[in-house]
DNA sequence: CGTAACACGTA
DNA sequence: CGTACGTGTTACGG
């Protein structure tokens, strides 16, 4: 038995004991166990001897970050601070918020006034606006942090700004290797240079803690700040190195500011229609559940799937469809199938419609609604595999559109008063890289000649004139056209279209008679990935695929499914980040005022329109009405000429008063 | 209390 | 046995 009992500086004193030799990890496992994680961070002063060997591992050169803090309380010694730091050129800073990073208030700013010999100043909140603000905003020093969009979130929701954003270490970390999920400050540090962060072996995201002082936030993140400094020069040069240096200058890094703007500026919500809405469908809510328990003839839970199970598959011995992995399935495809064998079966269709809308629409969206009447969302840059952004807090990315009803939320996406909203999006755009990537003289022809592409496809697969095609021949073009982009086969389609698989089969070979060039480039595609482990796209955007070295036949299958779609889905991505920026840049060099970012009635200083909100190959602006031609023509030249595939890249306009009106 | 599982909305 | 996401809900483990 080993014993090791320390007074921890201001908590007390802490005893562990641990059979046979004490295990550091199990000790930080204890105390989080404990409740005490704000002690944590203290362990490797108090047991030196456990956890020493974690801050400089033998054999290893390994320098602990630590700071010489200059705690700023005056302006002079922030300008003090700044003139140091800008003497080389660089800016390397770390930010702290109170809460949530980007949504909450901001602690303050730290900013590394000399790398080498560890120099730090702390910039409370107070003192933001004044010195460093003007600097960051005039954009002369170039800045280097790591994630820098809340940072600039942040700026902009104190009338500030950033605009000379140099490395986002983070940034370069996700275009490394989009597939790991670990773009920590001290991971990144181990991983690319020879340096710890102090106490920070534990999870520095943690949040809260408890003794924790002003002093202890500003240690911290100006330790961060130091970080960042030691970060930048070897990520950067593994980005030149995979030649991703194009890629991150001239399009993810502008991209950062751009989001953060579109962040800040949030997107219009008319609450008065989202609690109508929401009124309406907790009615139709109640109706229907009471309908599904009359028909099931016991009360119990319709939104657990277990107890559904139980009644419809038990109770009522109706058939099951399919199962997961704990039983029978009770999704939709099910229920649609099991239509008329029941009166229950209607019922819960209904209700799982109107039960999601309401749930997650309804009261979801209106409990995102800001005091300002809008909602700002976070725009991801660093999550999804393939390049894509991602929305969240909410996610504004699948608001309803299928359903009559669903579609009624985007009437509550409405523009600031004084603006019109202008909705663009690309027709097509990933069929078209398709077309583009596997250079199919078919396909290429048929954007090409501009026509209903769908209708053009079904009649060389079905092999009757266009205009034969029928309208159900056309809808399962679109699905095999579409589904081939996902790595869909025979069964898939066949399931989709409810049709035998053999007839899927014949279906798919006649469209790859039509288009051969598509399997051969899906083919190749596989295959190179296969050989090198990872996907590419034309900017350069790469994607780890370990899963296509698999033993497990369908891990190895989803492998390729993956990257067939990787370079399609990619390289959309890559083209419609490309749009945002130049449009971004377009409405910037057309005047657009920094007093008038933000919600309000148009001001008459000469803006041109700006971007709320993107939904993957969609962009919504909010336009002054007298300017809706100009904007138009500036948005249609930033979306079609943002890259130059083998096909045209054609863009669709529309205006109105909210996002269905423009939809429409 | 956090995570897993299911279901389902979008491109 | 179609890719990529985020959210709401329930159930279950600690």
């Amino acid at each position: 038995m080993m014993t090791l009992v320390r007074d921890v500086p201001l908590e007390g004193s802490v005893e562990v004991q641990q059979q046979g030799e004490v295990d550091p990890d199990a000790v930080i496992e204890l105390f989080n166990f404990l409740e005490f994680p704000s002690l944590v961070p203290r362990l490797p002063e108090a047991f030196p001897e456990l956890f020493g060997a974690r801050v400089a591992p033998a054999g290893s050169e390994r320098t602990v970050v630590s700071p010489e803090l200059t705690l700023t309380d005056d302006a002079a010694q922030v300008a003090q601070a700044l003139e140091a730091a800008s003497a080389t050129g660089r800016l390397a800073i770390m930010a702290a918020w109170e809460g949530d990073p980007g949504r909450s208030e901001l602690s303050g700013v730290a900013v590394v006034t000399d790398r080498d010999s560890a120099e730090v100043a702390w910039v409370p909140a107070g003192l933001l606006v004044g010195p460093l603000s003007e600097e960051l905003a005039a954009g002369r020093v170039a800045v280097v942090t790591h994630d820098a969009k809340p940072l600039i979130r942040s700026l902009l929701d104190l009338g500030a700004d950033l605009r000379a954003l140099h490395v986002d270490t983070a940034l370069a970390a996700y275009l490394l290797d989009p597939s790991d999920a670990a773009y920590g400050l001290a991971e990144l540090l181990t991983r690319f240079a020879s340096v710890e962060l102090p106490g920070e072996d534990v999870p520095p995201e943690g949040q809260l803690d408890l003794g924790g002082s002003g002093t202890d936030v500003a240690t911290a993140t100006a330790a961060r700040a130091l970080g960042v400094a030691f970060l930048v020069d070897p990520l950067v040069e593994a980005i030149e190195a995979r030649g991703l240096k194009r890629l991150a200058e001239e399009v993810e890094t502008p991209l950062v500011r751009v989001l953060a703007k579109m962040e800040h500026l949030g997107v219009g919500v008319d609450r008065d229609v989202l609690v109508a809405l929401a009124d309406s469908l907790r009615e139709q809510c109640d109706i229907e559940r009471a309908a599904v328990i009359e028909a099931a003839g016991e009360e119990f839970n319709v939104n657990s799937t277990p107890q559904l199970r139980t009644i419809l598959f038990d109770k009522l011995g109706l058939p099951p469809q399919k199962r997961t992995k704990t039983g029978p399935s009770t999704d939709h495809q099910t229920l649609e199938k099991l239509r008329g064998e029941h009166p229950i079966v209607e019922h819960l269709l209904a209700y799982r419609e109107v039960e999601k809308l309401r749930s997650t629409y309804g009261e979801g969206l209106i409990a995102e609604v800001a005091d300002d009447g809008r909602i700002h969302a976070t725009f991801n840059q660093l999550v999804a595999r393939t390049g894509r952004l991602s929305s969240d807090q909410p996610n504004l990315h699948n608001i309803p559109v299928r359903t009559e009803t669903g579609r009624r939320f985007r009437e509550a996406f409405v523009p600031a008063p004084g603006y019109r909203l202008l909705v663009a999006d690309y027709n097509q755009i990933e069929l078209r890289v398709i077309a583009h990537l596997s250079g199919d003289p078919g396909l290429v022809e048929a954007f090409r000649a501009g026509e209903d592409i769908h209708n053009r496809t079904a009649s060389r697969v079905f092999g009757v004139p266009e205009q034969d095609v029928t309208l159900e021949q056309r809808s399962k073009a679109k699905m095999v056209s579409y589904g081939l982009a996902y790595g869909m086969e025979a069964y898939g389609l066949a399931q989709r279209l409810a049709i035998p698989t053999g007839e899927a089969q014949e279906i798919l070979d006649a469209y790859f008679e039509a288009f051969p060039s598509v399997r051969a480039f899906m083919d190749a595609t596989v295959a190179q990935a296969r050989d090198r482990g990872y996907t590419e796209t034309e900017f350069g955007r790469r994607r780890r695929i370990p899963e296509l070295s698999s033993n497990q036949r369908n891990v190895r299958m989803a492998g390729e499914r993956q990257a067939m779609n990787a370079p399609i889905q990619g390289l959309a991505a890559d083209i419609f980040k490309v749009a945002l920026v130049r449009l971004d840049a377009a409405l910037e060099a057309a005047g657009t005022t920094h007093e008038s970012d933000r919600p309000g009635p148009a001001a008459s200083d000469g803006e041109l329109g700006r971007i709320v909100l993107q939904v993957h190959d969609e962009v919504i602006l909010e336009v002054p009405p007298d300017r809706i031609d100009e904007a138009s023509a500036v948005v249609l030249h930033a979306l079609s000429g943002a890259f130059d595939l083998a096909v045209p890249l054609e863009v669709n306009l529309s205006v109105g008063s909210s996002w269905a009106e423009a939809k429409a």
